[in-house]
DNA sequence: TTGAAAGCGCTAACAA
DNA sequence: TTGTTAGCGCTTTCAA
């Protein structure tokens, strides 16, 4: 596949040669290096504009030993969560003159670590950006540690200082909704947690517990529940919902790890007759599509991922190589129709 | 952003001094160049293998002046379709050897053309996949063909011979759809369109009206309405069901152009004491995750966005510089509760 | 402030 | 079937 009818683009070379400088000279123009005089700038800079030329990343990134590339995962399976990381990861690359390198990550088979040696390390990414589940993968880490390739993780569960990692602050939503649901009058709370390999399942049901200790009432007031996986989040929603409310019937209020969970129990509720939030409160997580389209729309902690993803492509490119910081983003409650907001 | 202890990665000349072959032979084995000694290109392996040697993407795009990168777009706003182009994308350019480099496409300011002369340009992708609306951006277009990057468009509505084309058949799926609620007795329908820039819109609106004429209906059956946008989706499929009641209250089957307007529709239902299906069916497109969280759950045309893609990827890499075809995509309906569907 | 020369790691074109 | 040579278009290093 090789484009045959390009028109030859511009070099450094003929750009140099048209405005009667060295090519060298042409690349400290377009590299914003300060020593050039003003007048050579300008004419070198007139020249680019005419003849539209642009640095060709393959030749410079062969050069400086440097790809201005970042790459990142998608899950195999839809997710807007994955869109949103791609949107701003792509957004924030292209501030800083770098491009975004996408690669599909099985969940099946998850050696993400091999996967990576076979495909994504030809391109010699200058960093990467690891979601969950894979910013937990142990040999992925270490293979890109080998490599010399700096990554950042986002919401790691294990070893959480091993890296830049990426946090959204799930604690501080998690109080904001225990503090809203208790004014709304709720006492008793169900938790239905999410998958136990994502680190922010624990987090958001011990958020929940010292919340609610923390407004006077006690751990015991709240009744926690793995899922019960049924194929889908919205129907293992469903079905733990059930348990649930057989565990502990005097249960106002349901909080669960994601949106598409809290679908399940807004649909037991409907089929057994329970009003939501009347009879029901249920709140979810993650802000998602899912939460404003539900019936009733659905209170919802919403993860601000566009502006993770943004914040971890700065990191690779401005941090030092062995930096290990922690960065927390800002989460927001949206308290919608189903805990009684208006 | 250098990646400063990067262990020295194995180059083509160290795998050629340890296999006791000239570089260029290695160079063969890796591009499995077919005239090659058996016992050779076993020689070459092994040392590739104990050494982890991966090509240089950079230097290889260089001299074979081919970057081995796809392009594409996400658009600044959430949605599950570019997830799935993404996925779909990815996993092609993966079996084909490309990687696939992710732009963001700024809806608001759409000088689409500039954006890519000032980006992704640099990265000389081989090709690039143009989803809506970018597909219809004629400046675009020519802007790729004046650098001679092949492009293949997703759904274009404009000019849809002059480049390779992925369609999803949705005539097909919407005549499907008509069937389907002929034979659940409905006779008087409500459209909801789409955006007029998706060529969709209309193509789907025109298909429902041809499927219940062949159905022993007539056009004046079906009642179609513009959106009334109202800032979402779903809040527009609300307003736009209200006023679509008012003006034929005899509907008893509404079909929207995609799932979120459905979803308002549903909402509107709820709202005014129209139980769906009983009194009101409700029809969307896409099977995204709202369809099926939704209550009820919707029934809707499933498109295959990831197949679409991985087609795009294959044609981009394997069709000739000039081709233009078009690729048909069968959809496929999916019949859940808001039409009675079990 | 500017330029010249060398070379990044690969492939194309040719020769053996 | 294999090897040699000469670049691809930049940046690095060093010199002017």
């Amino acid at each position: 596949m090789k484009n045959e009818d390009a028109r030859r683009a511009a070099t450094l070379a003929d750009v140099a040669e048209r405005a009667g400088v060295s090519a060298k000279t042409v690349s400290r123009v377009v590299n914003e290096h300060p020593s050039v005089r003003d007048t050579t700038r300008e004419r070198v800079k007139a020249v680019i504009a005419e003849t539209g030329f642009q640095l060709n990343l393959a030749a410079r990134s062969l050069a400086a030993s440097q790809s201005y590339l970042i790459g990142t995962f998608v899950a195999d399976t839809a997710s807007l969560y994955y869109s949103e990381l791609a949107r701003g990861a792509a957004r924030a690359c292209r501030a800083l003159g770098y491009h975004l390198v996408t690669e599909e990550f099985d969940q099946r088979n998850p050696v993400a670590a091999d996967h990576y040696e076979r495909t994504l390390r030809q391109t010699r990414c200058d960093g990467m950006i690891l979601p969950p589940p894979l910013c937990d993968d142990l040999a992925l880490l270490d293979a890109l540690e080998r490599d010399g390739v700096r990554y950042v993780r986002i919401s790691p569960m294990l070893d959480p200082d091993r890296s830049v990692a990426v946090f959204a602050h799930d604690a501080d939503g998690v109080s904001q909704l225990a503090r809203h649901l208790w004014e709304k009058g709720h006492r008793r709370f169900g938790v239905i947690n999410g998958p136990s390999n994502f680190a922010s399942s624990a987090t958001r049901r011990d958020a929940l517990i010292a919340a609610v200790c923390a407004l006077g009432g006690s751990a015991s007031d709240v009744t926690a529940s793995k899922m019960l996986w049924d194929g889908t989040f919205p129907a293992t929603g469903y079905r733990t919902a059930a348990q649930l409310l057989k565990d502990a019937p005097d249960i106002s209020a349901i909080f669960t790890f994601n949106d598409e969970l809290a679908l399940g129990v807004l649909g037991y509720a409907h089929e057994n007759g329970l009003r939501v939030p009347k009879d029901l409160a249920v709140a979810g997580f993650d802000d998602s599509d899912a939460s404003s389209f539900a019936w009733p729309s659905l209170t919802t902690v919403s993860q601000p991922i566009v502006d993770m993803a943004v914040r971890a492509v700065q990191a690779l490119v401005r941090d030092s190589p062995h930096a290990r910081r922690r960065i927390e983003c800002p989460v927001r409650l949206v308290i919608r129709a189903s805990t009684g907001g208006e």
